[in-house]
RNA sequence: AGGGGUAUAGCUCAAUUGGUAGAGCGGCGGUCUCCAAAACCGUAGGCUCAGGGUUCAAGUCCUUGUGCCCCUG
């Protein structure tokens, strides 16, 4: 095929991993994953990462690459991600960029470049001002800054809020300013998209409740302990992932284990929302729609049909 | 079987002395340029169990039936 990159985005427990390794299989690729919760070392059944057997000898990039006490972010993310990228293309291969975490995938087929991080404890002096003054005063004073920025952030946005102030004290630019300027930018790759999702929203819930079963099944809380045993805090950000923070409440005593099934299922829903609503507005997806009685078959048999169209 | 209680949105519950129904959760939709499995925003759902009665007016009072809960035998 012509293009060389191809993108499989949809919400989790939708089957990315097993087609990402299909048609590396059948088109002679590698999987580049993009998950902000993967890329973590000895969080493997939370995360769903893939099992050995799971990627039938198809090479795996960026899994197990931090720490779970580490902190990760997006730009880390596309400064490793992209060099690899290019180096399956320079080796003739196929990339397969397949996860759920959409701002990362987008932002790595973008090449976005992100304003620095703050170096100089400014977020947390912006935040201690925030508690101090409140968020009215917050959003005054970016709007004075950034009218902009101010006018589409919500008064309780704080997180926006504040790193909108951060970048314009630490980079004398606004975000908006910086946002346009990395927009105008071409984007870095032209993959083909596809995207999974289901005809009947409740066939994607059944599936994330099977998994949850099939986690905990695996031993999840084993694995949640022997990380905090070695040393892992609670409080951590890879810690607050989704099947996660539930069970350590659950081990805490704060809840059952039952309650906390219940609500990694939950939240789950949730966010698999969330990953369609961010999908949806990417009108460059092929969107391969699972029928109630389509099996995995019939959807890499649409996936093949997508590709061949795109070569010719 | 007798006594008491209850029946309101998918669920848990609100609704001052009768003035024709609200909230949380869930569901659905959206935003998103580095904590993103995060953070934030917005919406739609109710012949108020069924029948009869009182009243200008009934979720609210009376009555019958039904379901559920509790107590006593």
């Amino acid at each position: 095929m012509k293009n060389r990159i191809i993108c499989i985005a949809g919400p989790t427990a939708s089957g990315k991993t097993a087609l990402a390794v299909e048609l590396a299989k059948e088109l002679g690729g590698e999987v580049v994953s993009c998950d902000s919760m993967q890329v973590y070392r000895r969080m493997d059944i939370g995360t769903a990462k893939p099992t050995q057997d799971e990627m039938q000898g198809i090479p795996h990039h960026m899994l197990d690459v931090a720490e779970p006490n580490e902190d990760f972010s997006v730009s880390r993310y596309c400064e490793m991600a992209a060099p690899i990228v290019d180096d399956i293309l320079a080796r003739g291969k196929t990339a397969i960029i397949a996860g759920g975490t959409g701002l990362y995938m987008d932002s790595l087929i973008r090449g976005n470049a992100f304003a620095p991080f703050p170096s100089t404890g400014m977020r947390e002096k912006l935040e201690a001002q925030a508690d101090a003054e409140g968020m009215e005063a917050m959003l005054s004073l970016l709007n004075s800054i950034d009218p902009e920025a101010a006018a589409r952030l919500h008064l309780k946005d704080r997180k926006r809020i504040i790193r909108a102030l951060e970048v314009y004290y630490e980079t004398g630019e606004t975000i908006t300013e910086h946002n346009r300027k990395t927009q105008a930018i071409a984007p870095r790759y032209a993959p083909l998209w596809l995207g999974l999702d289901f005809e009947d929203r409740a066939d994607l819930y059944s599936r994330i409740d099977r998994r949850v079963d099939m986690m905990l099944e695996e031993g999840l809380i084993k694995e949640i302990k022997t990380l905090l045993a070695s040393g892992i805090p609670a409080k951590c950000t890879a810690m607050q992932a989704i099947g996660y923070k539930e069970f350590v409440d659950a081990l805490d005593g704060k809840i059952s284990v039952s309650e906390a099934a219940d609500l990694v299922r939950q939240s789950s829903r949730r966010y698999a929302k969330r990953q369609l609503t961010w999908f949806r507005r990417n009108s460059n997806i092929h969107w391969l729609i699972r029928r109630p009685d389509d099996d995995f078959g019939k959807i890499l048999e649409c996936a093949r049909q997508v590709i061949n169209e795109f070569d010719n």
